[in-house]
DNA sequence: TCCCGTCGTTGGAACGTTCCAAGGATTATG
DNA sequence: CATAATCCTTGGAACGTTCCAACGACGGGA
């Protein structure tokens, strides 16, 4: 700030020395004489000098970073995918940079366009919204891998996903044990994770001769969707509801304490995504998990897969999900 | 990906003009021939080009970018205040570039050392954990504003805070208003903003003069830490729990449930943040919010100030809280 | 003794922009 | 009709790196 930064210029006339020794000093520095060394260490420790990401970038022809773009900084599922997707590209040596569309889909079509500017060489799209024109456009131009979403499959582009009929299964297959029949599921509305885990609920309840008591209550995917839906699954007298995911399923049994019932004395319930938030001891929810760090850290492999072998075919991960019991679900009081 | 991307130079051989009017045309268009913009643009999208970011920013010698650090991604209440330094940025035309420190000091400061690389413009620091002279020998290379703690003031760095002592007594007189006299408070252990919360309930408990009654729980700031606290603070057979931060309040209620006590019925709870998810039906907080996304956007402002007038004295915001009256206070059962 | 390989070092070109001084064309002014 | 002013356009230098070909010095093998 004072006056402008110091160069490696600036560093090797410090050090006596050619700024092509200096620049490699610091990139290899086994290859330089210790004398020289030491002499470009110090100078640069006095200068304060850094190196200039820019122009480094420029001259190597790649920006060594990952750009990352999420739908709501504020779903609470985001964090723990970043984490994943981070840790992996630090460890090989890659930055990140990220971007949040925060729901309006004109800023995402923007943060993209800002991530392909910076030359980002593999995006990671943890539930985007983009029209598969846009996908595939974007896929023609930078790695790409979607978190989360794999309905849309285009060529060059990679996908990560948790098996979601899989784990409604799970989560069903827990309440039968338990000694529930009458489960309600109450879904998250007109997406196709929703519909995978509605998918997953109906068969799991029809491999347990259950048909008649299956019901899908159709909501949203918010806290006050899942409230609503749950007072109207009351009207089926259900022992058990299945929420297809965390925050509603939180939603949920607002609106139950609120008729009076006890969760899971008189009714179980169990959610599905695994934030961290509903394992706190107030909440305990009873859930299936996605390995969510898990399936960042695989986006980014993908991603560093396909920088290698930009026409390799497309891969579509499934990682499965696990179940984690807390303290929502328990056996039916007549049961 | 399939070749190199297209350059500017490119672009003006297709067009069949100079790089530097296409260049001129990018940035500002109305000093080019309509017949000329027109061409150029045709070109850049029938190339599909973008332009570089890194030889821009070498070029203009600014990256446009602010840099932003937070100590941890998981900590709810740092989505929401990125949110406001996103929004203030974008609207003057800047990027942001994330790092989280992942609660680790080595990843925190390897994460400014890539941020001042990429030659932010700017940098805020969303609770911290350098040193003094760590953070002085950054203010000292780039503008920057730490948020949430102003317990160090450093030449040429800025804050912004919540007030937090007068916040901590709104809460109490909340409680006292209902009817509250052995109001208890859990502390959030030994950091500042732990010290002043528990500072503002003492001074409210003393101007009431509930001095007799005032007792302060040591714990910590997360949600097990507030189920302990509570437990220990049952023995003092309180009405009203003020718990310093709404991840530990949950972890309190929690506890009280556990122990047969009703909320707010047998006792009220206020938390202090105002974090997102504690508004939730299931949760129902009643709490002290700071104006997390004003924290966000009043960093920024302070950052581009700076970057006009790098020598301005050094302003320390207080940004004021504000009570949100919800479901976890009521009037105490014999008041 | 001469040649060759190795090691440490160097200047120059390149990366893709922006900016500036200056060029040419056209129009306005005396 | 000459000159000035305006508008649009241009080439070249700069930004701070990395990389490459090439250099001299030095030691070892023939």
């Amino acid at each position: 700030m004072p006056t402008s930064r110091p160069t490696i210029l600036d560093v090797a006339a410090h050090a006596g020395v050619s700024k092509s020794l200096v620049s490699l000093a610091l990139s290899s520095p086994q290859r330089v004489s210790q004398t020289s060394r030491d002499k470009i260490e110090r100078a640069a420790k006095e200068l304060g000098y850094r190196r200039n990401a820019a122009a480094r970038s420029l001259a190597i022809r790649r920006s060594q970073t990952l750009g990352v773009l999420v739908l709501d900084l504020h779903n609470p599922v985001f964090a723990e995918i970043l984490d994943g997707v981070q840790t992996e590209a630090r460890a090989h040596g890659l930055s990140t940079m990220l971007v949040s569309g925060d729901d309006d889909p004109a800023l995402e079509q923007d943060g993209i366009e800002k991530l392909l500017e910076s030359q980002v060489e593999g995006l990671v799209l943890i539930s985007h919204r983009l029209s598969e024109s846009g996908l595939r456009e974007i896929a023609s131009q930078v790695p790409t891998v979607t978190v989360t979403r794999d309905d849309i499959s285009i060529a060059r582009m990679d996908s990560v996903c948790n098996d979601d009929v899989a784990g409604a299964r799970l989560a069903v297959e827990h309440l039968v044990e338990l000694g529930h029949r009458r489960i309600v599921c109450l879904s998250g509305g007109d997406n196709p994770v929703s519909h995978s885990r509605a998918d997953g609920y109906q068969q799991a309840m029809n491999s347990h001769g259950l048909d008649g008591d299956s019901l899908v209550v159709s909501g949203g995917l918010s806290d006050i969707a899942g409230y609503r839906a749950a007072h109207q699954a009351l009207i089926h007298e259900p022992t058990a509801l299945f929420v297809v995911n965390d925050i509603a399923a939180m939603g949920a049994i607002a609106a139950l304490e609120e008729r009076g019932f006890e969760v899971p004395q008189d009714i179980s319930v169990i959610g599905y995504d695994g934030i961290r938030i509903a394992g706190l001891r107030s909440i305990n929810l009873t859930t299936v998990a996605q390995p969510l760090a898990e399936l960042g850290r695989r986006a980014a492999i993908r991603l560093l897969e396909r920088r290698e072998r930009p026409d390799r075919p497309s891969q579509h991960d499934r990682v499965s999900a696990e179940l984690v019991v807390r303290g929502t679900t328990g056996p039916p009081r007549s049961g």
